[in-house]
DNA sequence: ACTTTTGTGGACATAATTTGTCCAAGGATG
DNA sequence: CATCCTTGGACAAATTATGTCCACAAAAGT
């Protein structure tokens, strides 16, 4: 599975760890953080802290900055899906951010 | 200023307000909050509860449901904000809510 | 000019949410 | 069986958000 294709973050991570052939473990150790926890990660169980992106990024030598608008587009799409709304309020939204600039 | 006119919540909140002639200190007694809580919502500083769209709902005879659309779309309008992310991971997101969505 | 009302903002305790770890247990692999 | 792997619950700790109190300045009223 490719980064670009439509999953969360944490699906991409764990796809980037299966076809490397290592172990939540291996990674995790890698990382710095617990293996318990860079489980719940991929399952997106907990979201990863900026830093830990980094980290991800580092080792699978990908961009931060793809990895973190992974991070962002996965936390609004669980918000839309956890309050039951609409997908129209993302376009609300989008106008919002438009109109807050605007403001400056 | 309409509550269909592109502005936080806040902002359509004291527009409603304003044009009722009506002070901080009345409406926020009326849906039972602080007065300030009420001035901090206004100026987006506090995000209202769904309670307390619910009542600010009731006290204008506004549709509940359009209320708390403003309010999801203004927190993931701030999110965007905030994190300075680009707005195409908008897009990303509402992908994601239809993934997240196909397996069920 | 004095009084009252109004909106704002800081400080803060409290509440709610999130994070990260430990540990136990179940599966798969060999 | 023995080992490695992943998952999940429970929980303390950390972080973030909420709501109130109070003081102050500006505006409005008398």
């Amino acid at each position: 599975m490719g980064i670009n294709k439509v999953a969360t973050l944490g699906e991409q991570v764990r796809a980037l760890r299966e076809d490397a052939k290592l172990s939540l473990r291996e990674v995790a150790e890698k990382i710095g953080i617990d293996t318990s926890l860079l489980g719940k990660i991929e399952r997106s169980e907990r979201q990863p802290t900026k830093e830990q992106i980094k980290s991800v990024a580092k080792y699978f030598k990908l961009e931060e900055k793809a990895l973190l608008k992974e991070l962002i587009s996965d936390q609004i799409a669980y918000k839309i899906l956890e309050e039951n709304a609409d997908l129209d309020t993302l376009k609300v939204a989008e106008r919002k951010v438009q109109y807050l600039k605007m403001k400056q």
